[in-house]
DNA sequence: AAGTGGTCTAGACCACCGA
DNA sequence: CGGTGGTCTAGACCACTTA
C-alpha cells in the first residue's frame, strides 16, 4: 500500500478531487485561480499546475487560458480502452490480402440501404463490388460491398493489384483523414448469390461487419459492408482498464495540435 | 500562415522527434539526459521536460528515474482508440437484461476447451450454464456458458434475481478487478441443444462472442462463450482518431541495448 | 559514489478573455 | 483594463539505479 509519501502535487490533486466529489465545485463551475490555490494549500504554482495536470488528464477539469478551469466531471472513474496502431488493424487480418473488385456502378438509397447506411433515402453512392482473398489463395476471406462518395467515383482507377484499402486510397488520392470509424457486427445467414461468390452453401452462417469511415465533421467517407463466411474470419479486440479521460466532443476546442506534420 | 510562434517546449519536442525518426536514437537505446539537452537547445530543464512529457505522451519514449530516457518508438503514428464507461457497456445491452442459471457444475478442460478457453488441458474450472433475458422478455437474448476459477465456485449464491453481471460480482465479493478483457468475435451455426433453448431452429446462423475476464497479472478470472441468434444483437464499436500512446504491457520491464549508444 | 529523472520553489513575462 | 491560464528561467533537493 502507500508506505511512501506521495508527491505534493499528488495530494493536493487528491485533495482537490475529493472537493470536487464532494460537491465544493459543482460540474460547470469555475474552480478557483490558481494563483488562489497556491495560497490555500501553501505551495508553488508549478506544483498546482502539476496537480491540475493530473486532473486534467483524469478527464475532470478542463482549463482555459483568459476563463479560468473548468469542471467537467464529478468524479473519477475508471474506462476500459482499447488501441489500434492503425486501421489496417481494425480489418484484424493477420495476413496480407488483395481485393478483387467485381462490378462497380452509381446507385441510389433505397429504403432498405438508407436504414443500413444510415443515410436520406435517394443519397447518391458509388458502390464498388468486391472480394477479399488472402495473398495466394483462392478461396475468398470476405464479400465486401463499398459505398464511396460520389466524388470519389475514380477511386478504381488507383487500384493496383496489390494489398490495398479503400480508406487508404481516400487518404491518398483525395487528401481526405478518417477521423473516425463506426464499427457494426452481428450474424447473418449468407444469401444464395454471396454464398456462391464465397464458395459456401446458401443459408450457412456468416459474421456481417460494417464499417462506417467518417472524416472529423462526421461525414461518411465510405461505408462497407463486409460478409465473412464461418470460420475464415474471428475478430479480436483487447480492452484495458484505464483512467484516460473520455474525449471533448469534437467542435470544442481543444489544446492547439500542433500539426503531426508528416 | 502559422504567423505564431510555437512554444519552445514545442519546437523541442519536434526538433527530438525528428532526431528519433532520423535514427540518431535507435529505439531501445537512451536519450541524451536532460542536462545535456539543456545545453543543446539553450533552454532550462523544465522546458525540456515539458518536451519530454509530450514525447512520453506521444508514446515515442519513457523516462526511468536512475536509469535514463529510453526510446520505445521511432515515430509518433497516429492510433486509433474506443473507450468505454464501464465493462457493462462492453455487453452493449441497450435494456436491461437479467441472467439466468440453467445448471452448475465442476469440470476439466478437455482439448477441445482449452484451445477455446486458451488454457492447459486439465484446467480446473466451475461452468455455469446461462440464459441472459432481456427484462419483460420471454425470448433469451443470449446462451451463455461461464468458465470461472474453482475459487470461486459459491458466486452463483450472491445471484440475486436482478441484472448481474458475472465480473461485478466477482469484483464485489472476491476484492479482484478486472484489468483486461479479451473479446473474441467469429460467426457460427447454432447447434441443435442451444438453438432449443434460443428458440431457433437448428443450424441457424448465430454470433459467437468469446470474452476473457483478466486481472492486472493476465490471469483468467472468468471465461464466457456467448451465443448470440441472428438479430437479436449487434454490437457496436466507434473508433476515434488519436495520438495517445500505446499503453506499455503490463509487468514489462524495458530491455536494455547490448551498447548503449552515448 | 556518481548520475539519472522526479519533484519543488520563487519569480517572471506572455496571450487571451471579459468587462 | 485586470485577471486568467500558458510558458519559461534558475536553482535546489530527492529517490532511484548502476557500478
Amino acid at each position: 500500500m502507500t508506505t511512501r509519501t506521495a508527491p505534493l502535487y499528488l495530494s493536493v490533486a487528491d485533495a482537490i478531487t475529493r472537493s470536487i466529489e464532494r460537491g465544493d465545485h459543482p460540474v460547470g463551475s469555475l474552480l478557483p485561480p490558481e494563483t488562489e490555490l497556491c495560497q490555500r494549500f501553501g505551495v508553488s504554482r508549478h506544483t498546482i499546475r502539476a496537480a491540475s495536470r493530473r486532473l486534467t488528464d483524469l478527464g475532470l477539469i478542463h482549463a482555459r487560458a483568459g476563463i479560468g478551469t473548468i469542471v467537467r466531471a464529478s468524479s473519477a472513474s475508471p474506462r476500459y480502452t482499447a488501441s489500434l496502431g492503425s486501421l489496417t488493424d481494425l480489418l484484424a487480418f493477420t495476413q496480407a490480402t488483395r481485393l478483387e473488385i467485381l462490378s462497380t456502378d452509381d446507385i441510389r438509397a433505397g429504403e432498405a440501404l438508407a436504414a443500413t447506411l444510415r443515410c436520406r433515402r435517394g443519397q447518391a453512392w458509388h458502390r464498388l463490388r468486391t472480394l477479399r482473398y488472402p495473398v495466394d489463395e483462392a478461396q475468398p476471406l470476405s464479400h465486401t460491398e463499398i459505398h464511396v462518395r460520389p466524388a470519389f467515383r475514380d477511386l478504381e482507377r488507383h487500384f493496383g493489384n496489390g494489398t490495398v484499402t479503400i480508406f487508404s486510397l481516400i487518404e491518398q488520392h483525395y487528401g481526405e483523414v478518417v477521423a473516425e470509424v463506426l464499427q457494426d457486427i452481428g450474424a447473418c445467414s449468407v444469401s444464395a448469390p454471396i454464398a456462391r461468390l464465397l464458395g459456401v452453401k446458401p443459408r450457412t452462417a456468416g459474421l456481417s461487419v460494417h464499417r462506417h469511415y467518417l472524416d472529423a465533421r462526421g461525414k461518411p467517407l465510405a461505408i462497407s459492408l463486409n460478409t465473412f463466411a464461418e470460420g475464415r474470419f474471428r475478430l479480436e479486440t483487447r480492452w484495458r482498464l484505464g483512467w484516460q479521460a473520455d474525449p471533448l466532443p469534437a467542435g470544442s476546442r481543444r489544446k492547439r495540435m500542433p500539426a503531426p506534420q508528416r
